[in-house]
DNA sequence: TAGATTGTTAATCGATTAACAATC
DNA sequence: TAGATTGTTAATCGATTAACAATC
């Protein structure tokens, strides 16, 4: 494991080709090759060779990759090969449906807490989660050591909500809310909102 | 406007722009420069100028862009300056938080019919819309002439729904399944995978 | 063995940045 | 005018691809 500097870009292919191994291996497939690989995804069979070959050794010449042992080393590269306790900060529509969202835990991350500032929400739940008062964040976050949250709030509330994670000790914020966030060095944030990628394609109509 | 070809990484990143446009706007500011833009979205000045003179010129020297205009060809050049009538395929939970944003319409699109495969909820409503069988997909959508769809059903229903839309005319699909999908030349399709994100972010996290 | 596919090198391709003349 | 900021060029930086020896 060369682990140099690894490019972002590399880094963010990583999980989709953990994604697309797990939907071969459901399918019982034991082998897969640079090239099925690629043909499937929409990269070049040397993109993913090259990829992998960042962090080792995982084919073998004239076979290919064993799923299972590749799936084995990209969820160890990807620190997902345990479960992170994540916060949900947010119980509109949105937070509902995330909180609902079966399918993150065979993937690396349980959310184990919602916030919401709403007075009339606290005690609810959102999927199998009590509802919490946002006024108890920092203290929740705290005691348990979460460094995952997950931000589907108004984008007037997200700046502020965001700082307050930090404060508490998050280091990953995944952001739904429509606007760009403003974070100190070493902690990441992603973005989650879907008309920019609507925007983009419509650059790409016909007229 | 010399559109030879545009990266798309450059086009990728209008969006982006015009977002946090909007939201200065939304502040009553007139003017902003590609300095204040680039520290606000953490891209660089230089990035910021040499994308939009992709498209033309913009900008007037010494004081910057007028935030109004900037918008406008912005909206142009991605074609959101009209309203986009749009697909929504599969109402869960995830289906019903979509139907029910209200973030859409002022950005270029407008949900305009929802669609499911479950006998019990045809006619329920999904936000303001009422579910209609999805047997009648192909028919709906080419009567009404819709170029862009959002699929949020299971990852094995992805492929199929897709390309049903594709033969009823739809060129974008903002594919919500955890799954890539094959799709012909021509037709654009980009993908929200929440824990994509957060797998991308815990490699970045220490041990 | 013959065929297939990896891991890696070097070449190519493309994107970002620095710098600055133009000019508001 | 002096100061500021654009649009653009050229240089730098980085990512992708093609090709192939190694080897299963």
């Amino acid at each position: 494991m060369h682990s140099a500097h690894v490019p972002e870009i590399v880094v963010s292919r990583l999980p989709v080709y953990l994604r697309a191994l797990t939907e071969m291996k459901s399918k019982n497939r034991e082998i897969t090759s640079s090239q099925e690989l690629g043909d499937r995804l929409g990269f070049s069979s040397a993109q993913i060779r090259k990829d992998l070959s960042q962090f080792g050794e995982f084919g073998k010449q004239g076979t290919g990759y064993n799923i299972s042992f590749l799936m084995e080393q990209l969820q160890r590269i990807l620190k997902v090969d345990r479960v992170w306790d994540t916060a949900l900060v947010g119980t509109g529509d949105l937070g509902h449906a995330v909180a609902n969202y079966a399918g993150f835990l065979d993937r690396g991350f349980r959310i184990v807490v919602a916030f919401d500032n709403d007075p009339k929400k606290i005690g609810d739940k959102a999927g199998p989660f009590v509802i919490q008062d946002v006024s108890t964040l920092e203290e929740e976050i705290r005691n348990r050591g979460i460094m995952v949250a997950m931000l589907t709030v108004p984008a007037e509330a997200a700046q502020d909500l965001a700082d307050r994670l930090l404060r508490a000790g998050v280091r990953a914020i995944l952001c739904y809310a429509p606007t760009s966030l403003s974070v100190p060095n070493g902690v990441r944030v992603e973005y989650i909102d879907p008309v920019l990628h609507l925007q983009d394609m419509t650059y790409y109509m016909p007229e």
